[in-house]
DNA sequence: CAGTTGGTTGAATGGTTGTTCAACTATTGA
DNA sequence: TCAATAGTTGAACAACCATTCAACCAACTG
């Protein structure tokens, strides 16, 4: 009963799980990652990029386009410019957004892929 | 003003709205897909899933590993079974858990290379 | 300048979700 | 058969989050 940490129980595989935990990267990461995919782990967002994907859009055709307010498409793509998924370059009043970067894009591949088997 | 929907906007620019929503797969897939990220969009499943891509581990272990109760962590791979994310095999009452197929640790290795950019 | 429109922001809210606790099942060993 | 242990389950709760509303800013138009 060398390791007891925060749980309920004792380590059965002691040997496994030191050897596990040399391995993996410190906790600051993990949170990185999961705020990214935690982006796309919401149905609005995932629609908005990957039509976002196809071609660049303003605010108001993203609202229409998803049948949510301007307001709640704004929260949205302030959220996903804080991760950099996404751009934008305004032109008068209208600011046409478009994704960052090709990962954003391979990332919602590669998830249509798993669920398509 | 040829639609409207159910927004507090009208579409600029009605061409690129209408592209946009033929190229688009419907509804239900974004459901799916943006179910599949939410499992990675949260810390202790990145690390539970990563851990299972080193080695395969027990209900305990991984309770020690993420410090968290067995309880959590069972619940945790219940929703993670249900979307075929993680298998197991049980040997005796120990049930050794372990990633479903590639497509997992894809997944996690194309959000580790995003934030390292 | 005044009015209109695209976009942003903050507060409020209803719904979701990760965790714990307690109770339960199932398997092993004495 | 009884006790101990690995794991599961459901209820409960706190924290989080997506959306809306209302108010605001910024840029064009007349």
């Amino acid at each position: 009963m060398e390791e007891r940490a925060c749980c309920d129980c004792d380590v059965i595989h002691e040997k496994i799980v030191k050897a596990v935990k040399k391995k993996v990267p410190p906790m600051e990461e993990y949170l990185l990652v999961s705020d990214l995919f935690k982006m796309f782990g919401d149905p609005s967002r995932m629609r908005l990029m990957h039509a976002l994907s196809i071609h660049e859009m303003c605010v108001c055709d993203l609202a229409v386009f998803l049948g949510i307010t301007k307001s709640a498409v704004s929260h949205q793509l302030k959220s996903l410019r804080l991760l950099n998924l996404v751009k934008y370059r305004k032109e008068g009043q209208v600011a046409f957004y478009s994704l960052a970067d090709d990962h954003v894009e391979a990332i919602i591949n590669i998830g249509f892929e798993h669920i398509r088997e």
